[in-house]
RNA sequence: CGGGGCGUAGCUUAGCCUGGUAGAGCGCCUGGUUUGGGACCAGGAGGUCGAAGGUUCGAAUCCUUUCGCCCCGACCA
């Protein structure tokens, strides 16, 4: 039983400039967290147990997957991370710790780098340990603050610069006890959640600079998501919109014969997709080609797609490059003889293909058959563009971001779209990591033939779930904690502290309250009713039990859930046993 | 890193355009009256107006620089 008075709640009546979506605003307003520096925040008390409950509920459920818990440093060698596939990628995004000390040399590249993830780490740390076969078939996690130095952090714990993180690796001895290992533990993910109380969805993602197999992601439908995400609810497809498909263009589709010659034509200031579709052109947006250029690991490649369609960048990874980037106006120049608004991949037409590392075409150019480009020379496009006559086109692929209310890829029914927050992310990795002779993690396997394990990552933003459970579950008066995460998950409510009879009746009704398996705050304030009821409601408990004289008198007290509307009233003989079992139930759900 | 906005008491903010030495609400402290949904009265403490420089007799206010925060974009394991 914890007592207001004695413990640290500083609650706020308006929520402070810094915040901006409710989430935040509540997590400042019901004294959970404070901003320290731009997205670094100290957990209050109250907070932090919100935080240990999450914890140990993703801590059970790993367990249950028959994963171990181990910790590893922070802080980490700087050299093992070289030693990676993702130094380059991922560098930027790294704080790095120079040195200690006054007479330390600040050396060319830093001596340690904090962890924003752990696979350096613990496939050399496995990987010297095990080796056999007999080893594999384990998976590892911790819970543990990360490091990010986000470009933008906001919306408080949603995306922080330090933040805390579950994060587990497997090892398995092949692709078959990966896959089920993976499948193990998107199970433990499933429960985790939905103990957590958050409405999710598990969506195909893409894996990004993770690389491996496949990969999928949860997530939190909300509207100030960072991810769209896109589903069908027929069938039940989900995939990030980095990933998704759809069934836009059919898989039988014939391809258009010309139909005329190509046709130059004169185009004075219209740049741009819309200026083209307008009169006195009337090109409809979709029956236009929009040329893009970029960089992918130094090397300038153009993807084409439909003029109504957006490159989904994301897949252009497919391609096989690293690092990718739009390429710069110079660049565009060198290689096409034209600037952006001009641009077109029309064979001949380009003033240095050799410089091109690769001309790739968006599926759904096929769509249009027959249409309009640039012709690579300022001011001109031009019509009756084949695609597969005139295009100088390698290759098609998937390129193009899906919109809502296409065909879904697999029911054919609309296609809906939605925001969402991505609270976890499971990967598999296959022998990314594993595979380095160095710093890989090897074994010998029953021919006695040395294999890098096959590896899989998962990952659990437990603060930003946190914040995710308040953005989902709360009404204009405060927080609604689910019962499992809550804080505490009783208050009781005292109204007259200093009336013997009450304290005594809050202490008695108190200690049952915990038998049954609750965690008790009592309210002892001397403050005024409505000051403790609002409170109480911000800081979202969700059982409230009111002690008050004028209740008493009557031989009453009353029971309130956060989560409805009506209150209860409750004799005080059968208080004790009707909250006790009402808790029981509560617990067991 | 580009674009926009904001920095005045613990929190929310007025004042800035048009320079004259800072005001309110909440919170806090004291006393009193109150007491079932953020009470009332009286008194009180609390501000180098983000920082530095400049203009001026005089700067929260005008100018320059700088730092921080928030939003949009880019980015995002």
């Amino acid at each position: 039983m914890q007592f207001w008075s004695q413990t640290y709640i500083p609650t706020l009546k308006e929520s402070p400039a810094e915040a901006e979506i409710e989430s935040h605003k509540l997590l400042l307003r019901a004294g959970l967290v404070r901003r320290v520096g731009g997205g670094l925040y100290a957990f209050l008390p109250l907070g932090k147990r919100v935080l240990d409950n999450v914890t140990e509920i993703c801590r059970e459920e790993m367990n249950r997957g028959q994963a171990i818990e181990l910790l590893m440093p922070a802080v980490i060698p700087t050299e093992q991370w070289k030693e990676g596939p993702r130094w380059n990628a991922v560098r930027e995004v790294m704080f790095q710790v120079i040195s200690a000390g006054k007479d330390a040399k600040v050396p060319e590249e830093p001596q340690y780098v904090l962890g924003p993830t752990h696979e350096e780490v613990i496939t050399p740390l496995i990987g010297s340990e095990i080796s056999s076969y007999r080893d594999m078939g384990k998976t590892f996690y911790q819970i543990q603050t990360k490091f990010r130095n986000e470009i933008r952090p906001r919306y408080g714990l949603m995306r922080a610069r330090e933040f805390i993180m579950k994060d587990g690796y497997s090892f398995d001895a092949n692709d078959e006890d990966a896959e089920a290992t993976y499948h193990r533990i998107a199970k433990a993910y499933d429960r985790f959640f939905a103990r957590c109380g958050l409405d999710f969805i598990s969506v195909e993602a893409d894996a990004g600079i993770m690389g491996g197999a496949f990969s999928h992601e949860y997530m939190v439908p909300a509207e100030v998501g960072d991810d769209d995400v896109v589903y069908c609810q027929e069938c039940g497809y989900s995939a990030n919109v980095e990933k998704a498909t759809s069934g836009l263009v059919p898989r039988d589709i014939v391809d258009a014969e010309p139909i005329g010659e190509l046709e130059k034509f004169e185009t004075p200031g219209a740049k741009t997709i819309e200026k083209l579709a307008q009169e006195p052109y009337n090109i409809p947006a979709d029956a236009q080609f929009k040329t893009l250029l970029f960089v992918g690991d130094e090397k300038l490649f153009v993807v084409v797609v439909r003029g109504c369609d957006q490159v989904e960048e994301a897949k252009l990874s497919s391609l096989g490059y690293q690092l990718i980037r739009p390429a710069t106006v110079d660049e565009i120049f060198e290689a096409m003889g034209a600037y952006p608004g001009s641009l077109g991949a029309i064979k001949g037409t380009l003033k240095d293909r050799s410089k091109l590392d690769g001309i790739y075409g968006d599926e759904a150019l096929r769509l249009i058959g027959n249409g309009v480009t640039g012709a690579n020379e300022k001011a001109m496009h031009v019509k009756n563009v084949n695609v597969r006559r005139d295009l100088d086109l390698d290759r098609f692929g998937d390129f193009r971001k899906v919109q809502e209310g296409e065909p879904c890829p697999k029911s054919g029914q609309p296609l809906k779209i939605a925001r969402a927050i991505e609270v976890g992310h499971i990967f598999k990795l296959g022998t990314k990591f594993s595979e380095n002779e160095k710093f890989g993690a090897m074994f010998d396997d029953a021919d006695n033939k040395s294999q890098a394990a096959v590896m899989g990552c998962y990952g659990i933003g437990i603060s930003r779930t946190l914040q995710a459970i308040i953005e989902q579950s709360h009404d204009k008066w405060g927080i609604k904690w689910p019962w499992s995460v809550a804080p505490y998950q009783v208050v009781i409510t005292l109204l007259d502290p200093d009336l013997e009879e009450a304290a005594t009746l809050a202490n008695t009704i108190g200690v049952a309250a915990e038998a049954a398996g609750a965690s008790v705050l009592v309210d002892d304030r001397a403050e005024r009713p409505g000051v403790k009821f609002k409170d109480a409601d911000l800081i979202g408990i969700p059982l409230r039990i009111t002690i008050g004289g004028r209740g008493l008198k009557n031989g009453v007290i009353e029971l309130k859930w956060r989560d409805e509307d009506d209150k209860q009233e409750v004799a005080i003989a059968k208080a004790t046993s009707i909250i006790a079992s009402a808790i029981r139930e509560k617990a067991s759900n």
